[in-house]
DNA sequence: CGGACGCTTTGATTCAAATCAAAAGAGGGG
DNA sequence: CCCCTCTTTTGATTTGAATCAAAGCGTCCG
């Protein structure tokens, strides 16, 4: 089912492009050796299943390139998406040999996977791995609570308008593609996946984009391209803070 | 505002309730006297609010009895609670100066505060703590992405069954109260509380425990007190999966 | 004992989003 | 180039929960 290729990403961590982001990020060189003996790389098309909720899981992995999602799912099939995971993103819970939730390659994917007991045993002996997946943790926490009042309680729109202002932060911050406040992203997710992860169904999600659309607050360039003409309009959209938006 | 008080708490660590499951969990005698120099307690009374999102936060702290709530707040007054703290639950997170949620005394408290920056260095140089630190915050991410699932895809009756569910099991594992299926438990949480973790409005969850009521699931012993005849019943009313309920 | 206040229940009505249904794009491959 | 499939949009209708409103219950306290 799933490939084991290594064509992508490089033997040698000091060029990895997540080096100083991912779990590895505060790793002397020595330690450094150490990951490089226990990794192994492996890539998923867009759509493929990385693990099923509930199968053993032997490796833990940081996310190279691409998005994978993390999904749980109801018996009757309504599912809810849990978290997006971006390069340098980790995936997997040292101490724990089956995967919680469903986790799926949402575009074309590559990981840097670690077996999981050397792993484990790595992470006794070496702090500076240990406490950065701890920060990381603790930011997946918070992100997830964030997460949490936004399905709890917020309109479809501001739903909406809080994934697009999300995206946009984000892309804003890796490529400096901004130009004076206006902003064009590419959505990795179709209206389905947008709908999973916000809790809705893709129909209200197709009417949403469509009336931020007719009010000017974004732009359709095709399906899955938008731009925000002013930054600030979409954050008046989500119902957060004006202020805490942009500070965080 | 807050209250200062030592009178409840014991200076010795060894005679803690909570010493075998809070962050303190694996320390040795020794660790343990590093942090009793930095420990002090502080109660609170329901109601009271033990810091507010924002606002400077010196200290990191353990739950020792009682319970407390994490809640998020929009400018327009919508709430939703992102999380429970039983005891030995932690509060906090070392390398930030500021809170990120309002906490809130649901019933009488009881804390064990660290002064935050000795705390950082001694989990710096004590890997017994910030493993089990870790350990613990992972155990609270798999719980909040739980809860993204009720939020977003479960209806008002299934997220009212699963908070019961939630608090019944709790309850039957530290006390054994259980008398074949039969389970009374105290309803911590008052119905607009419940509203603020399910993200309904408190209408709704009055409605629908005297649904479940009409229905035999549970019965009202008094406002705050029900029991429930059949445990079985009440998981089938979840939308979990009947046997994942049960092995979690 | 009798208010008063906080919590809870219940009823009537509204409304936002889900559901049901159909058609319009957009690729991709033969 | 056209068909097939997947994604997206839009419309009509239903529905579950919110909102608006009022009354019931408990208990604390003068």
């Amino acid at each position: 089912m799933a490939q084991h290729d290594t064509k992508l990403g490089s033997p040698n961590c000091g060029d990895c492009p997540i080096r100083h982001r991912a779990v590895c990020a505060r790793c002397e060189t020595d330690e450094l050796k150490k990951l490089e003996e226990i990794k192994y790389y492996r890539s998923f098309q867009a759509g493929q299943t990385v693990v099923w909720s509930g199968d053993r899981m032997d490796f833990v992995a940081s996310v190279v390139s691409g998005i994978a999602s993390l999904n749980q799912t109801m018996e009757d099939g309504r599912r809810q998406m849990v978290g997006l995971l971006l390069p340098s993103d980790f995936v997997g819970r040292p101490g724990r040999g089956q995967a919680a939730y469903d986790v799926t390659a949402v575009t074309d994917l590559v990981m840097c996977c670690f077996r999981k007991r050397p792993f484990e045993e790595l992470m006794t002996t070496t702090p500076n791995i240990s406490q950065r997946l701890l920060e990381m943790t603790l930011d997946e926490l918070d992100a997830a609570r964030e997460w949490m009042l936004l399905l709890g309680r917020k309109t479809a729109r501001e739903k909406i308008s809080s994934l697009l202002a999300m995206i946009a932060r984000r892309d804003v911050s890796l490529q400096a593609r901004e130009v004076k406040n206006q902003v064009s992203i590419d959505l990795p997710l179709t209206r389905e996946q947008m709908a999973d992860y916000l809790g809705l169904t893709l129909e209200t999600v197709s009417r949403q984009m469509s009336a931020l659309k007719r009010d000017g607050v974004i732009t359709l360039d095709s399906k899955r391209r938008i731009t925000i003409p002013n930054m600030k309009t979409l954050m008046n959209e989500t119902g957060d803070d004006s202020d805490g938006g942009y500070l965080n």
